[in-house]
RNA sequence: GGGCACGUAGCUCAGCUAGGAUUAGAGCGUCGGACUUCUAAUCCGACGGCCGUGGGUUCAAAUCCCACCGUGCUCGCCA
């Protein structure tokens, strides 16, 4: 509802602005949300006047009340009530009916509160990723919840949104993966662990390669390499018995995978892998495309690059502003190891996983979408900015590429390798967290039956967790530390749920219906309840932030705060028993709630009755 | 070395996109208080800050610009 103030606000400055030639006019939203106090600042202020007293050569304070009087003048906008100005600023107060209408459309609304209409961008949206033959670690968790709730963010702002596990299910790796499995044959073991087997197997590769290297073998490493890139080049041939083992990998690996994301609570629209491309014949295509086109060249040994220059990169991401070279303009001859290779065909006449992401936006284009996210780790940065300047060579030139890219989690013991076995898994996660939140439940009631109990630390988990991996903002790097991850105290899921249950409770307690709005509009508010009503107000501002920032950050520290002070109000006033201000309370709790569970519907927090 | 990020309380982080009101906010930890009350997984108080350093822009800088320092990532025919 705020969004709603501060647009009328600007528009009307604007238009006063304009009526007084100023240059000023053009100013982009200098408007200030501030916290509501009993005294002093308006909830809303501008200090446009101190930009505006050089340009008029008059003192900021003469200026906002001249501003302050051009408002009055435009008659009453619903909702303030009174504008005032204090040392230049102009304070814009608001009314009870603010608060009201507040409430009605909360009430109103609903999960729809804060949701914009479409705005026509069809985007493809891929996260999550992880690779197959191998659990989901904490970095895919924080991919897949970070993922997860920016998708809930974009759709409620109006995106229409197709997700996508682009499955990491191709390349060498497999190679010698299945080298491996052929030279092991444990097909009992593979039967009973499927992906802890893997697992090994891939350990065991990484632990062959790398005594090979210490003991300056390097025929051997070489040797073995080879053996890999063998296999994989028969895989991508269409060998049918190892295409067969294959498909048991990616089944096994789905089978897992499906289980992890029941218990994140996190669902896509399509699981294309990349492998998907390779068998569609997306990659072939792409590979005739850059050759026949003189877009890629090639090299001495007979691999495929298109060249990258530096320049190429700048704004790669807009359509708009995008401007990479093309071939004609480059004389290859004369600069060559001016650039990066980006490659399209190895020398075995294989895909890389460039080949195939390239192939994936060709896929993609033809879908329609007008852009395509990718959320994907910061240290993936140069690479994706390449794959864009590629795909705009090969004539991709009116799609939007957005790489939403995250900080890498390591280990207090160094970066996690799965190869090294220094990997937590989500499920471990998961796990130890709700086995904290189950001796909470049971330190707290123990009259609580165990299918209960199960229930609320499971619940917990999955708030602990989804709030703990979109809290801090995207970019930061994280170390993980297990006693904070799975801490449920303070600033926490726990904490926001917790608040959101008493405020439940207030309303399930209560055996009366909850009133109009403007029925019961004349029972008075102290400081807490604006308090609370103001946070309520706030919420469309906040997913407005989080689409501008692709980030669903602002939307946790938002529930924080409407928590911390939801429980001061409830540490503060009564509700059910409140002497006069029973009603319209109840109409409060019961937006509060309602506020909750929309933001939680985002977030993917669960509700708890009980906790 | 080039590129990209990050640097705010002992620790983990908000605030920076779009600069504003001589009070820079949380949590953890430490110390001290509050349950005959709609759930104490809560609340209140105390302690704790040259907002990495130095310049610049501005009436106004944690916020914008430049340089430097520190940390991480990256610069594979791996993904």
């Amino acid at each position: 509802m705020l969004q709603v103030l501060r647009d009328h606000i600007i528009e009307d400055m604007t238009t006063i602005l304009e009526e007084w030639g100023c240059a000023a006019a053009t100013t982009t939203d200098p408007i200030e949300i501030n916290e509501y106090t009993d005294a002093g600042k308006g909830l809303l202020a501008t200090p446009i006047a101190f930009q505006l007293a050089s340009e008029l050569g008059r003192p900021p304070a003469d200026i906002a009340a001249d501003l302050a009087d051009a408002f009055r003048d435009r008659g009453p906008i619903e909702g303030i009530d009174t504008i005032e100005t204090a040392g230049g600023y102009i304070n814009f107060h608001i009314d009870e009916t603010f608060t009201t209408q507040t409430l009605e459309r909360i009430l109103d609304e609903g999960s729809e509160y804060g949701v914009v209409e479409g705005t026509g961008t069809s985007a493809l949206f891929e996260f999550s990723s992880p690779n197959i033959a191998k659990p989901l670690h904490i970095g895919h968790l924080r991919n897949t919840v970070l993922g997860d709730v920016l998708g809930n963010v974009l759709a409620a702002r109006g995106y229409d949104l197709v997700r996508d596990n682009h499955i990491g299910d191709w390349g060498v790796q497999f190679g010698h993966l299945l080298y491996e499995f052929e030279q092991a044959e444990d097909t009992e073991r593979f039967e009973a662990e499927p992906i802890d087997y893997l697992l090994e197997l891939y350990q065991r590769y990484g632990r062959h390669e790398t005594e090979l290297e210490e003991s300056g073998r390097e025929a051997d490493v070489e040797q073995l390499r080879d053996t890999g890139r063998e296999y994989f080049a028969a895989l991508e041939s269409g060998d049918a018995e190892l295409r067969a083992l294959w498909e048991r990998f990616s089944d096994a690996s789905r089978s897992r995978f499906d289980a992890t994301y029941d218990r994140l609570g996190v669902d896509f629209d399509t699981w294309h892998g990349e492998s998907f491309y390779v068998t569609e014949s997306w990659t072939s295509q792409i590979r005739e495309t850059a050759i026949d086109n003189g877009i890629a060249i090639e090299t001495d040994d007979g691999a495929y690059v298109v060249p990258i220059y530096d320049d190429d990169l700048t704004n790669v991401e807009d359509p708009e502003q995008a401007d990479v070279r093309t071939d004609a303009d480059i004389d290859l001859d004369e600069d060559d190891g001016d650039y990066e290779a980006f490659v399209i065909t190895k020398r075995d006449g294989t895909t890389t996983y460039g080949t195939r992401d390239l192939a994936t936006i060709a896929y993609r284009v033809e879908q329609g979408y007008d852009e395509l996210l990718y959320v994907v780790g910061s240290e993936q940065r140069e690479y994706f900015q390449q794959l864009f300047a590629a795909a705009r060579k090969l004539g991709y030139t009116d799609i939007q590429f957005t790489h939403v890219d995250y900080g890498l989690i390591d280990l207090p013991e160094g970066s996690m390798s799965t190869r090294a076995g220094r990997l937590i898994t989500a499920e471990d996660v998961l796990d130890r967290v709700r086995e904290n939140a189950r001796s909470v439940v049971e330190e707290n009631d123990l009259t609580l039956d165990e299918e209960t109990a199960d229930e609320i630390a499971d619940g917990v988990a999955l708030g602990t967790v989804r709030f703990e991996n979109i809290a801090k903002r995207r970019t930061k790097n994280t170390t993980f530390d297990t006693e904070q991850a799975t801490s449920l105290e303070g600033d926490t899921g726990p904490y926001v749920q917790y608040a959101a249950t008493r405020a439940w409770n207030i309303l399930h307690e209560a055996d009366t219906d909850v009133s109009e709005p403007s029925a019961v509009a004349d029972q008075p508010f102290n400081e807490f309840d604006h308090q609370l009503a103001v946070r309520l107000a706030r919420y469309p501002l906040v997913l407005e932030r989080c689409e501008e920032r692709y980030d669903p950050a602002p939307l946790a520290q938002y529930l924080l705060d409407l928590a911390r002070t939801f429980n001061k109000f409830y540490h503060e006033n009564r509700v059910l028993d409140a002497e006069q201000s029973r009603e319209r309370r109840l109409v409060l709790v019961a937006a509060t709630v309602e506020m909750f569970e929309t933001a939680f519907e985002i977030t993917g927090i669960p509700m708890l009755k009980r906790m």
